[in-house]
DNA sequence: CTCTATCCTAACGTTAGGGTTGAGTTGTAC
DNA sequence: GTACAACTCAACCCTAACGTTAGGATAGAG
């Protein structure tokens, strides 16, 4: 094996992400989430790391950004957390639209939150 | 013509519920909200009734139901306001059943909303 | 070894539309 | 009445984000 110690299986990640076992073969084959390593019979081994990343898409889901963008963002906040202390502008910017973006969308959540107790209020009154 | 006075072409339908004309032709396709009728040329006619509907389901989108699952509340609501005066049992049944998915999936909206707030916090703190 | 749980790839299916094409329809303008 | 712009039609292909088989291979306990 390919004894990386404190690795998983992806039958454990998905438990404990709360994700399928189908969703967590999708990000790994469209480069979100790629497995950290394999096992020399070909299981994807992942790592903690591999597990913060995906409570962070998690959390990102709800928003409705697509897996794209969520891999865009990914790689902008692990660019900006190894950069050469200064001298990111370019990064820092697209994540203060990615910030705007997230507020508007969040902005629609509560929207959508409000429509749904209109829904719930005419049903009931059925 | 089919003249039935008060109708409407798809465009205005559009327009008013702001769903896109390829959104309503597949409503109509799949039954979902059928056009009331159409013109010698076949152009589709909607109603007053029709937009109605159609306000309906936007409120019920948020909630991730399916468009099948919202045809058939649909199908209820209509059978509950005909029917005759009692006997509906199975409906209503149905209906709490409704009731029931739909405070479920507002609680989850409220999830949500609360992840994209921890999400935004996590971004900010960048 | 063998058994069972877990894992693999490959490939087609699904949902809810978006976009395009080429042809027909409406209604206004003359 | 005819021209014509604006609108509409059906039919098609396309997409994202998985779900769903199907058929095999691997892991590790006994």
């Amino acid at each position: 094996m390919a004894d990386i110690t404190g690795t998983m299986h992806i039958g454990e990640l998905a438990e404990r992400s709360g994700l399928s076992l189908r969703t967590l073969r999708h990000y790994d084959e469209i480069g979100l989430v790629s497995a950290s390593g394999r096992t020399d019979g070909g299981f994807r081994l992942y790592t903690e790391d591999d597990f913060d990343r995906l409570i962070l898409i998690r959390r990102m889901k709800p928003l409705g950004f697509s897996l794209e963008q969520m891999a865009e963002l990914l790689t902008i906040i692990d660019a900006l957390s190894s950069s050469p202390v200064g001298q990111s502008e370019k990064l820092r910017a697209t994540l203060d639209e990615f910030v705007e973006e997230t507020i508007t969308r969040r902005e629609t959540l509560r929207a959508q939150l409000a429509m749904a107790d209109e829904f719930l209020d005419l049903l009931k009154a059925r």
